[in-house]
DNA sequence: CCCAAAACCTGGCAGC
DNA sequence: TGCTGCCAGGTTTTGG
């Protein structure tokens, strides 16, 4: 599933291919895919036609192509969200192309970008862009000099930074962990805490630091946090630096290919599989209507903190 | 503010 | 073969 390591290989891939592009027409197939669009401000299709994309940027999942100073395409991949790009007279027979958008780039002639998305969680809108709250750069791209470099798209004003992020504060995500009460691996998913971590990378990263995911993040020192956060990005990273994680095709990069983490993977999808590390086989978990993965031996959950004078 | 759970959605697959 | 129901899960919304 898209996390951040996935969103980012689709932003890295994008970037070049329609940086200094001109939007010559957009299709909407599917208006599903417009459902964090705001109509009030025009339709999609009129706002884009014309538009020149400035760069590519990325924060946690979330990803955005500045068009001018004021606003910026908004992309969401959900759960199997593709973006793709394609020669123009790629055949139409995509039976999940939800919207198409038709590129002239100044270099590289004419492209377009298919918005591809099978559970139709994930989205595009217009939106408009705000200064970021800290002044600092919004997100990832590989130019930071435009006008939109420090402005965010309202949608995504609310998501915390990433961990890869240099902006990221270490010291308040230390703090957010001590005054939180639910487990740990609820905060990690919490993209206002923390971004770009979803079920797999929180349940990769917890098995690396040998950390129960419903351990209370309020009884984690700061040491250990400070451990996990380690972990974090270390996992981030070498998925990134392997291209991604993916299963049966959901999801692909810009160019249709796989990525290969599926194969490093230590938790995430080893039930009854032994633990890599002490060989005890691996459980799977109900977790807030989906599944954790954790070694029930290197794993274990401290006792759970009780009010003072419970019991009887 | 904090927390938890429901809702949104499609297609693969197991079980009958 | 065909039906049913579970499962995958990121984010927003809702209710407490």
């Amino acid at each position: 599933m898209p996390e951040l390591p996935e969103v980012e290989v689709v932003r890295a891939g994008l970037a070049p291919a329609v940086t200094g592009a001109r939007i010559a027409a957009a299709d909407v197939l599917d208006e599903r895919a417009l459902t964090r669009h705001d109509r009030t401000s025009g339709a999609f299709e009129t706002l884009v036609t014309g538009a020149r994309i400035d760069a590519a940027v990325r924060r946690g999942k979330f990803l955005w192509l500045p068009i001018g100073a004021e606003r910026a395409i908004v992309g969401h991949l959900g759960m199997s969200g593709q973006i793709l790009l394609r020669t123009p007279d790629h055949p139409g027979d995509d039976r999940h192309a939800r919207i198409r958008l038709h590129l002239e780039h100044p270099e590289h002639g004419e492209l377009r970008v298919d918005f591809v998305d099978q559970r139709t969680f994930g989205s595009l809108a217009v939106d408009r862009l705000v200064p970021t709250i800290d002044g600092e750069v919004a997100g990832f791209s590989a130019d930071v000099t435009g006008e939109w470099a420090r402005a965010i798209p309202t949608q995504v004003a609310h998501i915390a930074r990433d961990p890869l992020d240099p902006a990221f504060s270490d010291a308040g995500f230390v703090a957010a962990l001590a005054r939180r009460s639910s487990g740990v691996k609820r905060v990690l998913l919490d993209q206002g805490v923390i971004s770009g971590i979803g079920n797999i990378y929180a349940d990769e990263s917890l098995w690396a630091v040998r950390m129960h995911p419903e351990q209370q993040a309020s009884s984690i020192s700061a040491r250990r946090s400070r451990e996990l956060l380690a972990a974090v990005r270390e996992v981030l990273a070498k998925a990134l630096a392997e291209g991604g994680t993916s299963f049966d095709a959901q999801y692909v990069n810009v160019n249709g290919a796989s990525g290969y983490f599926v194969h490093s993977l230590n938790a995430y999808g080893r039930a009854g599989l032994p633990c890599p590390r002490c060989g005890t086989p691996m459980v799977r978990e109900p977790f807030m209507n989906r599944s954790s993965h954790r070694c029930p031996r290197c794993q274990r959950q401290r006792a759970p903190r009780r009010a003072a004078a419970a019991g009887a």
